[in-house]
DNA sequence: TGTACATCAGTGAACGCGCGTTCACTGATGTAC
DNA sequence: TGTACATCAGTGAACGCGCGTTCACTGATGTAC
Protein backbone atom coordinates (compact mmCIF):
# COMPACT_ATOMS: atom_id res chain seq x y z
CA UNK A 1 0.00 0.00 0.00
CA UNK A 2 3.29 2.01 0.21
CA UNK A 3 2.88 4.38 -2.93
CA UNK A 4 6.06 5.20 -5.00
CA UNK A 5 7.45 7.56 -2.55
CA UNK A 6 8.44 10.34 -4.93
CA UNK A 7 7.25 11.05 -8.43
CA UNK A 8 9.28 13.31 -10.77
CA UNK A 9 7.26 15.25 -12.94
CA UNK A 10 7.33 15.28 -16.84
CA UNK A 11 9.92 17.91 -18.44
CA UNK A 12 8.07 20.81 -20.62
CA UNK A 13 6.13 20.14 -23.25
CA UNK A 14 5.59 16.10 -22.16
CA UNK A 15 2.60 16.33 -19.78
CA UNK A 16 0.54 14.26 -22.39
CA UNK A 17 2.98 11.26 -20.97
CA UNK A 18 0.58 11.48 -17.65
CA UNK A 19 -2.62 10.13 -19.81
CA UNK A 20 -0.58 6.76 -20.36
CA UNK A 21 0.38 6.35 -17.04
CA UNK A 22 -2.89 6.92 -15.54
CA UNK A 23 -4.41 4.29 -17.92
CA UNK A 24 -1.92 2.13 -17.56
CA UNK A 25 -2.52 2.60 -13.53
CA UNK A 26 -5.89 2.87 -14.25
CA UNK A 27 -5.95 -0.91 -15.81
CA UNK A 28 -3.20 -2.53 -13.04
CA UNK A 29 -5.96 -1.27 -10.67
CA UNK A 30 -8.80 -3.29 -12.92
CA UNK A 31 -6.51 -6.50 -12.87
CA UNK A 32 -6.02 -6.29 -9.19
CA UNK A 33 -9.43 -5.79 -8.09
CA UNK A 34 -11.17 -7.61 -10.67
CA UNK A 35 -14.06 -5.51 -10.90
CA UNK A 36 -15.19 -1.80 -12.32
CA UNK A 37 -16.41 -1.06 -8.57
CA UNK A 38 -13.45 -0.02 -7.07
CA UNK A 39 -12.11 1.81 -9.76
CA UNK A 40 -12.59 5.31 -8.70
CA UNK A 41 -10.66 8.63 -9.82
CA UNK A 42 -8.74 8.62 -6.30
CA UNK A 43 -8.17 4.93 -6.39
CA UNK A 44 -6.72 5.59 -10.26
CA UNK A 45 -4.78 8.80 -8.66
CA UNK A 46 -3.95 6.67 -6.00
CA UNK A 47 -2.16 3.64 -7.80
CA UNK A 48 -0.67 6.22 -10.55
CA UNK A 49 1.07 8.19 -7.58
CA UNK A 50 -0.58 11.52 -8.38
CA UNK A 51 -3.34 13.71 -6.89
CA UNK A 52 -6.52 12.72 -7.92
CA UNK A 53 -7.52 16.61 -9.70
CA UNK A 54 -4.19 15.64 -11.98
CA UNK A 55 -6.60 13.31 -13.62
CA UNK A 56 -8.50 16.30 -15.15
CA UNK A 57 -6.63 17.67 -17.16
CA UNK A 58 -6.43 14.47 -19.42
CA UNK A 59 -9.67 13.36 -18.68
CA UNK A 60 -12.89 15.65 -18.92
CA UNK A 61 -14.56 13.25 -15.67
CA UNK A 62 -14.65 9.60 -14.66
CA UNK A 63 -16.41 8.36 -17.73
CA UNK A 64 -14.31 9.79 -19.95
CA UNK A 65 -11.69 8.03 -17.99
CA UNK A 66 -12.99 4.64 -18.24
CA UNK A 67 -13.93 5.29 -22.17
CA UNK A 68 -10.35 5.64 -22.14
CA UNK A 69 -9.33 2.33 -20.82
CA UNK A 70 -12.21 0.84 -22.84
CA UNK A 71 -10.31 1.83 -26.06
CA UNK A 72 -6.98 0.87 -24.36
CA UNK A 73 -8.26 -2.92 -24.13
CA UNK A 74 -9.96 -3.25 -27.16
CA UNK A 75 -6.70 -1.82 -28.75
CA UNK A 76 -5.02 -4.61 -26.92
CA UNK A 77 -7.59 -7.29 -28.08
CA UNK A 78 -7.33 -6.97 -31.55
CA UNK A 79 -3.61 -6.65 -31.28
CA UNK A 80 -3.67 -9.61 -30.05
CA UNK A 81 -6.21 -11.23 -32.29
CA UNK A 82 -4.46 -9.94 -35.33
CA UNK A 83 -1.32 -11.62 -33.60
CA UNK A 84 -2.38 -14.95 -33.24
CA UNK A 85 -4.14 -15.07 -36.30
CA UNK A 86 -0.72 -13.94 -38.51
CA UNK A 87 0.91 -17.03 -37.32
CA UNK A 88 -1.06 -19.49 -39.55
CA UNK A 89 -1.16 -19.69 -43.14
CA UNK A 90 -3.45 -17.58 -45.36
CA UNK A 91 -4.54 -21.49 -46.91
CA UNK A 92 -6.05 -22.22 -43.51
CA UNK A 93 -8.82 -20.12 -43.00
CA UNK A 94 -10.25 -22.94 -40.34
CA UNK A 95 -6.81 -22.41 -38.34
CA UNK A 96 -7.14 -18.75 -38.63
CA UNK A 97 -10.08 -18.55 -36.88
CA UNK A 98 -9.04 -21.22 -34.14
CA UNK A 99 -6.39 -19.12 -33.67
CA UNK A 100 -8.69 -15.88 -33.50
CA UNK A 101 -11.18 -17.27 -31.28
CA UNK A 102 -8.44 -18.96 -28.68
CA UNK A 103 -7.07 -15.37 -28.40
CA UNK A 104 -9.91 -13.73 -27.91
CA UNK A 105 -10.70 -16.29 -24.93
CA UNK A 106 -6.88 -16.60 -23.84
CA UNK A 107 -7.57 -12.53 -23.50
CA UNK A 108 -10.76 -12.76 -21.17
CA UNK A 109 -8.86 -15.39 -19.02
CA UNK A 110 -5.97 -13.79 -18.57
CA UNK A 111 -7.71 -10.25 -18.14
CA UNK A 112 -11.32 -10.56 -16.24
CA UNK A 113 -11.29 -7.66 -15.33
CA UNK A 114 -11.08 -5.73 -18.27
CA UNK A 115 -12.87 -8.14 -20.33
CA UNK A 116 -16.13 -7.66 -17.97
CA UNK A 117 -16.04 -3.92 -18.26
CA UNK A 118 -15.45 -4.08 -22.10
CA UNK A 119 -18.58 -6.16 -21.91
CA UNK A 120 -20.65 -4.88 -19.61
CA UNK A 121 -19.91 -1.13 -21.03
CA UNK A 122 -20.12 -2.06 -24.73
CA UNK A 123 -21.95 1.15 -26.57
CA UNK A 124 -25.33 -0.04 -28.16
CA UNK A 125 -25.71 -4.23 -27.85
CA UNK A 126 -25.46 -5.53 -31.20
CA UNK A 127 -25.53 -2.22 -33.12
CA UNK A 128 -24.57 -1.98 -36.31
CA UNK A 129 -20.83 -1.25 -36.09
CA UNK A 130 -18.73 -1.49 -32.64
CA UNK A 131 -15.80 -3.05 -31.43
CA UNK A 132 -17.29 -6.54 -31.02
CA UNK A 133 -19.33 -6.67 -34.24
CA UNK A 134 -15.57 -6.30 -36.16
CA UNK A 135 -14.57 -8.89 -34.18
CA UNK A 136 -17.51 -11.21 -35.49
CA UNK A 137 -16.85 -9.68 -38.75
CA UNK A 138 -13.60 -10.70 -39.37
CA UNK A 139 -14.48 -14.40 -38.26
CA UNK A 140 -17.36 -14.06 -40.93
CA UNK A 141 -14.98 -13.60 -43.71
CA UNK A 142 -12.70 -16.12 -42.77
CA UNK A 143 -15.48 -18.58 -42.92
CA UNK A 144 -16.27 -17.16 -46.66
CA UNK A 145 -13.03 -17.34 -47.01
CA UNK A 146 -12.89 -21.30 -46.25
CA UNK A 147 -15.68 -21.83 -48.20
CA UNK A 148 -14.29 -20.48 -51.54
CA UNK A 149 -11.66 -23.64 -51.16
CA UNK A 150 -14.72 -25.80 -51.72
CA UNK A 151 -15.72 -26.73 -48.49
CA UNK A 152 -19.09 -26.96 -46.66
CA UNK A 153 -20.64 -25.32 -43.04
CA UNK A 154 -23.72 -26.56 -42.42
CA UNK A 155 -25.16 -22.96 -41.79
CA UNK A 156 -24.13 -19.87 -43.66
CA UNK A 157 -20.82 -18.32 -42.79
CA UNK A 158 -22.55 -15.25 -40.88
CA UNK A 159 -24.55 -17.74 -38.71
CA UNK A 160 -21.47 -19.77 -38.15
CA UNK A 161 -18.90 -16.87 -37.30
CA UNK A 162 -21.93 -15.92 -34.57
CA UNK A 163 -22.43 -19.62 -33.44
CA UNK A 164 -18.74 -19.57 -32.53
CA UNK A 165 -18.38 -15.98 -31.61
CA UNK A 166 -20.86 -16.34 -28.90
CA UNK A 167 -20.56 -20.01 -27.89
CA UNK A 168 -17.26 -19.02 -27.29
CA UNK A 169 -17.99 -16.06 -25.15
CA UNK A 170 -20.83 -17.93 -23.43
CA UNK A 171 -18.24 -20.40 -22.35
CA UNK A 172 -15.59 -18.33 -20.75
CA UNK A 173 -18.15 -15.74 -18.89
CA UNK A 174 -20.00 -18.32 -17.74
CA UNK A 175 -18.38 -21.90 -17.22
CA UNK A 176 -14.49 -21.90 -15.56
CA UNK A 177 -12.97 -21.33 -12.78
CA UNK A 178 -10.47 -18.29 -12.29
CA UNK A 179 -7.00 -19.12 -13.13
CA UNK A 180 -7.70 -22.68 -13.38
CA UNK A 181 -5.24 -24.03 -16.09
CA UNK A 182 -6.80 -27.12 -16.81
CA UNK A 183 -9.92 -25.68 -17.34
CA UNK A 184 -8.45 -23.27 -19.80
CA UNK A 185 -7.40 -25.97 -21.57
CA UNK A 186 -10.92 -27.38 -21.95
CA UNK A 187 -12.11 -23.96 -22.99
CA UNK A 188 -9.39 -24.25 -25.50
CA UNK A 189 -11.22 -27.69 -26.84
CA UNK A 190 -14.29 -26.40 -26.39
CA UNK A 191 -13.57 -23.63 -29.30
CA UNK A 192 -12.21 -26.53 -31.76
CA UNK A 193 -15.35 -28.81 -30.91
CA UNK A 194 -17.67 -25.55 -31.64
CA UNK A 195 -16.15 -24.98 -34.76
CA UNK A 196 -16.20 -28.32 -36.11
CA UNK A 197 -20.19 -28.54 -35.22
CA UNK A 198 -20.39 -25.84 -37.77
CA UNK A 199 -18.68 -27.52 -40.15
CA UNK A 200 -19.67 -30.16 -42.19
CA UNK B 1 -40.69 10.19 -6.95
CA UNK B 2 -43.42 10.46 -4.27
CA UNK B 3 -43.23 7.63 -2.43
CA UNK B 4 -46.44 6.25 -0.80
CA UNK B 5 -47.21 8.91 1.93
CA UNK B 6 -47.89 6.62 4.64
CA UNK B 7 -47.09 3.26 5.26
CA UNK B 8 -49.26 0.99 7.74
CA UNK B 9 -47.40 -1.15 9.51
CA UNK B 10 -47.69 -4.58 9.60
CA UNK B 11 -50.08 -6.25 12.40
CA UNK B 12 -48.39 -7.76 15.72
CA UNK B 13 -46.73 -11.01 14.75
CA UNK B 14 -46.43 -10.65 11.25
CA UNK B 15 -43.05 -8.47 11.11
CA UNK B 16 -41.80 -11.26 8.46
CA UNK B 17 -43.81 -9.24 5.63
CA UNK B 18 -41.22 -6.82 5.42
CA UNK B 19 -38.81 -8.92 4.49
CA UNK B 20 -40.64 -10.20 1.40
CA UNK B 21 -41.99 -6.10 0.96
CA UNK B 22 -38.29 -5.41 1.11
CA UNK B 23 -37.43 -8.32 -1.70
CA UNK B 24 -39.81 -6.79 -3.61
CA UNK B 25 -38.90 -3.28 -3.62
CA UNK B 26 -35.22 -4.32 -4.28
CA UNK B 27 -36.43 -6.35 -7.35
CA UNK B 28 -38.87 -3.68 -9.05
CA UNK B 29 -35.95 -1.08 -8.35
CA UNK B 30 -33.47 -3.39 -9.95
CA UNK B 31 -35.29 -3.43 -12.92
CA UNK B 32 -35.80 -0.22 -13.72
CA UNK B 33 -32.00 0.68 -13.08
CA UNK B 34 -31.35 -2.37 -15.15
CA UNK B 35 -27.97 -2.50 -13.16
CA UNK B 36 -26.80 -3.63 -9.55
CA UNK B 37 -25.16 -0.07 -9.17
CA UNK B 38 -28.13 1.83 -7.85
CA UNK B 39 -29.17 -0.94 -5.71
CA UNK B 40 -28.51 0.90 -1.82
CA UNK B 41 -29.82 -0.16 1.37
CA UNK B 42 -31.53 3.36 1.12
CA UNK B 43 -32.37 3.16 -2.69
CA UNK B 44 -34.72 0.36 -1.48
CA UNK B 45 -35.83 1.41 1.62
CA UNK B 46 -37.18 4.70 -0.06
CA UNK B 47 -38.62 2.21 -2.88
CA UNK B 48 -40.28 0.29 0.09
CA UNK B 49 -41.81 3.41 2.03
CA UNK B 50 -39.59 2.18 5.03
CA UNK B 51 -36.67 3.90 6.92
CA UNK B 52 -33.00 2.41 5.82
CA UNK B 53 -32.99 1.15 9.66
CA UNK B 54 -35.73 -1.36 9.05
CA UNK B 55 -34.22 -3.33 6.38
CA UNK B 56 -31.42 -4.91 9.39
CA UNK B 57 -34.55 -6.27 11.02
CA UNK B 58 -35.01 -8.38 8.42
CA UNK B 59 -30.71 -8.64 6.62
CA UNK B 60 -27.73 -8.14 8.78
CA UNK B 61 -26.05 -6.34 6.19
CA UNK B 62 -26.16 -5.01 2.39
CA UNK B 63 -24.51 -8.14 1.35
CA UNK B 64 -27.08 -10.43 2.85
CA UNK B 65 -29.92 -8.45 0.83
CA UNK B 66 -28.40 -8.79 -2.41
CA UNK B 67 -27.56 -12.32 -1.72
CA UNK B 68 -31.50 -12.76 -0.31
CA UNK B 69 -32.60 -11.01 -3.72
CA UNK B 70 -30.68 -13.08 -5.96
CA UNK B 71 -32.18 -16.20 -4.33
CA UNK B 72 -35.73 -14.56 -4.79
CA UNK B 73 -34.85 -14.52 -8.44
CA UNK B 74 -33.11 -17.76 -8.73
CA UNK B 75 -36.60 -19.33 -7.62
CA UNK B 76 -37.96 -17.36 -10.16
CA UNK B 77 -36.10 -18.52 -13.42
CA UNK B 78 -36.39 -21.98 -12.48
CA UNK B 79 -39.85 -21.79 -11.48
CA UNK B 80 -40.11 -19.85 -15.54
CA UNK B 81 -38.17 -23.05 -16.62
CA UNK B 82 -40.38 -25.76 -15.02
CA UNK B 83 -43.57 -24.29 -15.95
CA UNK B 84 -42.20 -24.03 -19.44
CA UNK B 85 -41.29 -27.46 -19.28
CA UNK B 86 -44.56 -29.34 -18.57
CA UNK B 87 -46.02 -27.83 -21.25
CA UNK B 88 -44.45 -30.19 -23.40
CA UNK B 89 -45.29 -33.79 -23.38
CA UNK B 90 -42.91 -35.91 -21.11
CA UNK B 91 -42.11 -38.01 -24.19
CA UNK B 92 -40.61 -35.22 -26.14
CA UNK B 93 -37.42 -34.75 -24.43
CA UNK B 94 -36.14 -32.50 -27.78
CA UNK B 95 -39.36 -30.09 -26.84
CA UNK B 96 -38.52 -29.76 -23.65
CA UNK B 97 -35.33 -28.96 -23.93
CA UNK B 98 -35.99 -25.92 -26.45
CA UNK B 99 -39.02 -25.10 -24.29
CA UNK B 100 -36.63 -24.45 -20.94
CA UNK B 101 -33.56 -22.60 -22.95
CA UNK B 102 -36.39 -20.53 -24.46
CA UNK B 103 -37.67 -20.10 -20.85
CA UNK B 104 -34.35 -19.22 -19.79
CA UNK B 105 -33.52 -16.57 -22.69
CA UNK B 106 -36.57 -14.67 -22.27
CA UNK B 107 -36.38 -14.39 -18.55
CA UNK B 108 -32.84 -12.81 -19.24
CA UNK B 109 -34.65 -10.47 -21.84
CA UNK B 110 -37.20 -9.73 -19.08
CA UNK B 111 -35.41 -8.96 -16.76
CA UNK B 112 -31.98 -8.34 -17.76
CA UNK B 113 -31.12 -6.23 -14.32
CA UNK B 114 -31.96 -9.72 -12.18
CA UNK B 115 -30.38 -11.57 -15.28
CA UNK B 116 -27.06 -9.65 -14.49
CA UNK B 117 -27.07 -9.73 -10.87
CA UNK B 118 -27.44 -13.56 -11.14
CA UNK B 119 -24.58 -14.03 -13.26
CA UNK B 120 -22.46 -11.60 -11.71
CA UNK B 121 -22.87 -12.67 -8.28
CA UNK B 122 -22.90 -16.57 -9.00
CA UNK B 123 -20.89 -18.40 -5.96
CA UNK B 124 -18.03 -20.29 -7.20
CA UNK B 125 -18.14 -20.06 -11.61
CA UNK B 126 -18.29 -23.70 -12.66
CA UNK B 127 -18.24 -25.31 -9.02
CA UNK B 128 -19.48 -28.54 -8.48
CA UNK B 129 -23.21 -27.59 -7.51
CA UNK B 130 -25.24 -24.34 -7.86
CA UNK B 131 -28.14 -22.88 -9.56
CA UNK B 132 -26.84 -22.56 -13.51
CA UNK B 133 -25.29 -26.30 -12.66
CA UNK B 134 -28.76 -27.59 -11.67
CA UNK B 135 -30.17 -26.15 -14.70
CA UNK B 136 -27.50 -27.53 -16.99
CA UNK B 137 -28.09 -30.95 -15.88
CA UNK B 138 -31.75 -30.68 -16.09
CA UNK B 139 -30.90 -30.33 -19.96
CA UNK B 140 -28.05 -32.93 -19.60
CA UNK B 141 -31.01 -35.27 -18.78
CA UNK B 142 -33.41 -34.15 -21.33
CA UNK B 143 -30.42 -35.07 -23.78
CA UNK B 144 -29.93 -38.46 -22.09
CA UNK B 145 -33.58 -39.12 -22.19
CA UNK B 146 -33.36 -37.93 -26.05
CA UNK B 147 -30.71 -40.44 -26.20
CA UNK B 148 -32.89 -43.37 -25.08
CA UNK B 149 -35.42 -42.77 -27.75
CA UNK B 150 -32.94 -43.86 -30.17
CA UNK B 151 -32.10 -41.24 -31.55
CA UNK B 152 -28.43 -39.79 -31.68
CA UNK B 153 -26.17 -36.76 -30.72
CA UNK B 154 -23.19 -35.88 -32.70
CA UNK B 155 -21.10 -35.22 -29.14
CA UNK B 156 -22.33 -36.71 -25.42
CA UNK B 157 -25.40 -35.34 -23.79
CA UNK B 158 -22.97 -33.68 -21.36
CA UNK B 159 -21.70 -31.82 -24.13
CA UNK B 160 -24.75 -31.09 -25.66
CA UNK B 161 -26.20 -29.72 -22.69
CA UNK B 162 -23.17 -27.43 -21.91
CA UNK B 163 -22.97 -25.99 -25.92
CA UNK B 164 -26.59 -25.26 -25.63
CA UNK B 165 -26.89 -23.67 -22.74
CA UNK B 166 -23.59 -21.70 -22.98
CA UNK B 167 -24.62 -20.67 -26.31
CA UNK B 168 -28.25 -19.50 -25.45
CA UNK B 169 -26.28 -17.08 -22.78
CA UNK B 170 -23.71 -15.97 -25.25
CA UNK B 171 -26.21 -14.99 -27.66
CA UNK B 172 -28.51 -13.07 -24.62
CA UNK B 173 -25.65 -11.92 -23.03
CA UNK B 174 -23.83 -10.09 -25.96
CA UNK B 175 -26.05 -9.66 -29.16
CA UNK B 176 -28.96 -8.66 -28.32
CA UNK B 177 -30.64 -4.69 -28.17
CA UNK B 178 -32.46 -3.98 -25.21
CA UNK B 179 -36.58 -4.36 -26.12
CA UNK B 180 -36.27 -5.41 -29.54
CA UNK B 181 -39.18 -7.86 -30.13
CA UNK B 182 -37.85 -9.02 -33.47
CA UNK B 183 -34.68 -9.32 -32.04
CA UNK B 184 -36.02 -11.51 -29.42
CA UNK B 185 -37.58 -13.51 -32.01
CA UNK B 186 -34.28 -13.92 -33.44
CA UNK B 187 -32.94 -15.52 -30.34
CA UNK B 188 -35.67 -17.90 -29.92
CA UNK B 189 -34.16 -18.88 -33.63
CA UNK B 190 -31.01 -19.18 -32.42
CA UNK B 191 -32.05 -21.79 -29.84
CA UNK B 192 -33.78 -23.75 -31.98
CA UNK B 193 -30.32 -23.89 -34.40
CA UNK B 194 -28.02 -24.62 -32.20
CA UNK B 195 -30.13 -27.61 -30.82
CA UNK B 196 -30.41 -29.04 -34.13
CA UNK B 197 -26.33 -28.08 -34.43
CA UNK B 198 -25.85 -30.56 -31.71
CA UNK B 199 -28.77 -33.75 -33.15
CA UNK B 200 -28.07 -35.66 -36.02
C1' DT C 1 -61.22 -6.62 35.92
C1' DG C 2 -57.25 -3.75 36.03
C1' DT C 3 -52.38 -2.95 35.64
C1' DA C 4 -47.51 -3.57 35.14
C1' DC C 5 -44.50 -5.31 31.98
C1' DA C 6 -42.62 -7.70 27.78
C1' DT C 7 -42.62 -7.86 23.09
C1' DC C 8 -43.28 -6.33 18.77
C1' DA C 9 -42.77 -3.19 14.20
C1' DG C 10 -40.50 0.35 12.94
C1' DT C 11 -38.01 5.16 13.21
C1' DG C 12 -34.98 9.70 13.60
C1' DA C 13 -30.89 11.34 13.97
C1' DA C 14 -26.43 10.90 13.89
C1' DC C 15 -21.56 8.80 12.79
C1' DG C 16 -17.63 8.44 9.77
C1' DC C 17 -16.25 7.47 5.11
C1' DG C 18 -14.85 7.73 0.35
C1' DC C 19 -16.38 9.62 -3.54
C1' DG C 20 -16.28 13.19 -7.86
C1' DT C 21 -15.18 17.66 -8.72
C1' DT C 22 -13.48 22.56 -8.36
C1' DC C 23 -10.34 26.31 -7.74
C1' DA C 24 -6.82 29.05 -6.50
C1' DC C 25 -2.10 27.97 -6.04
C1' DT C 26 3.17 26.61 -6.79
C1' DG C 27 7.30 26.20 -8.81
C1' DA C 28 9.90 25.03 -12.84
C1' DT C 29 10.84 25.96 -17.73
C1' DG C 30 10.48 28.28 -21.75
C1' DT C 31 10.04 32.92 -24.71
C1' DA C 32 10.03 38.06 -26.13
C1' DC C 33 12.46 42.05 -26.02
C1' DT D 1 23.02 39.53 -21.41
C1' DG D 2 19.27 40.29 -18.27
C1' DT D 3 14.46 40.40 -17.09
C1' DA D 4 9.54 40.32 -17.30
C1' DC D 5 6.11 37.36 -18.55
C1' DA D 6 3.66 33.21 -20.45
C1' DT D 7 3.21 28.52 -20.26
C1' DC D 8 3.59 24.29 -18.47
C1' DA D 9 2.95 20.01 -14.96
C1' DG D 10 0.89 19.20 -11.17
C1' DT D 11 -1.11 20.02 -6.22
C1' DG D 12 -3.67 20.99 -1.47
C1' DA D 13 -7.55 21.85 0.47
C1' DA D 14 -12.01 22.18 0.41
C1' DC D 15 -17.14 21.41 -1.19
C1' DG D 16 -21.33 18.78 -0.99
C1' DC D 17 -23.21 14.22 -1.48
C1' DG D 18 -24.98 9.63 -0.73
C1' DC D 19 -23.61 5.76 1.29
C1' DG D 20 -23.76 1.72 5.18
C1' DT D 21 -24.50 1.24 9.78
C1' DT D 22 -25.69 2.08 14.75
C1' DC D 23 -28.37 3.23 18.71
C1' DA D 24 -31.50 4.93 21.69
C1' DC D 25 -36.23 5.75 20.97
C1' DT D 26 -41.66 5.39 20.19
C1' DG D 27 -45.98 3.70 20.28
C1' DA D 28 -48.98 -0.15 19.65
C1' DT D 29 -50.21 -4.85 21.02
C1' DG D 30 -49.96 -8.75 23.59
C1' DT D 31 -49.31 -11.41 28.38
C1' DA D 32 -48.91 -12.49 33.59
C1' DC D 33 -50.94 -11.90 37.77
Amino acid sequence: MTEASQRARNPWGQGDRLRVEILEAAARLLSELGGEQGLTIRGVARAAGISPASIYQHFSDKAALVDGLIAYDYQQLAAAMDAAEAQCPPEAPLDRVRARMKAYCRFALDNSGHYRLMIDNRPAPSARSGPLVDVVRQVVTLFECYERTGARLRVSAEQAAVIVFVGAHGRVALWHSRGDAAQAEAIMEFVDQLISLVIE
